[in-house]
DNA sequence: GACATTACGTAATAACATTACGTTCGATTG
DNA sequence: CAATCGAACGTAATGTTATTACGTAATGTC
């Protein structure tokens, strides 16, 4: 396995203030959290970001248009899907993956002759705590 | 019924301008193809769009920032879960609706006391007719 | 008519993402 | 070792998507 990839330290820094981070960030939000360690544009951002969801490190949220750290038990780099439950009062993420869910969407595909590159599931509402807040 | 929600101007020449298209197009696509109606600024579209999405008209598709008309069969703006096929190729989208895995995802949010406001499910890859060619 | 609601027009700006071009770094290999 | 190759980097410019702000007009209700 390619288990140790090590990461450059532009690829480091987005992942750590991706891990750090208490919810979602945006590409921007890590800019601007990364000028004291010298990035200055948005590619320096994008490229680690890159680098890193194609790892299986970090997560895009596309109804977000934001990044997460994986916070998930499934194998990094996997073709496997995964479903992000999003508060959007205090910006948890959940991450789950359904076999269920993942199935019947196969099942979709094959029945029509779909090849299926990459499924999104996203589920924006409030989270149990919020939800007692 | 939900049919006889009469559109303002505004609000059909966008619907129209999506129906006729034969994929989703993004809201400056929209509002290049309506400038001889006189569309002036995004907004113009953009409310149109938020007019046409809360009616369940109009779909937003997260993961390509963009727009498509309902093609569906689901009733219109109601809560009903549906799922996005995008052909990455030839830009198609189709709609369907999956019981089991809406039925998943609500077990899911049971479980986890998470409140649901809206879920999406978006598969992009390639549709039967582009993998044929 | 007074009032609330919804939609509209316009301008400016914010937020998100990519293209282009050249350089640097590290690994491979002859 | 140095030639070479590919991945990563730096910087600037640009392209794309979405919202804020402010005022006006049309429409429905009482
Ligand atoms: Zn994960
Ligand atoms: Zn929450
Ligand atoms: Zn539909
Ligand atoms: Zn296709």
């Amino acid at each position: 396995m390619t288990e140790a990839t090590a990461l450059t330290r532009n690829q480091s820094l987005v992942h750590n203030t991706l891990r750090q981070a208490d919810g979602p960030l945006s590409a921007y939000t890590i800019l601007d959290r990364l000028r004291d360690d010298g990035f200055r544009a948005p590619l320096q951002v994008y490229r680690a970001l890159d680098k890193l969801t194609s790892l299986g490190l970090v997560h895009r949220l596309e109804s977000l248009n934001a990044f997460v750290a994986c916070a998930g038990e499934h194998r990094h780099g996997e073709n496997e899907l995964i479903a992000f439950a999003i508060c959007e009062r205090c910006g948890q993420v959940e991450e789950f993956a359904d076999p269920v869910v993942c199935e019947r969407l196969e099942a979709w595909a094959g029945d029509n002759a779909f090849h299926a590159d990459k499924t999104t599931i996203e589920i924006r509402g409030k989270c149990a705590v919020c939800r007692a807040a």
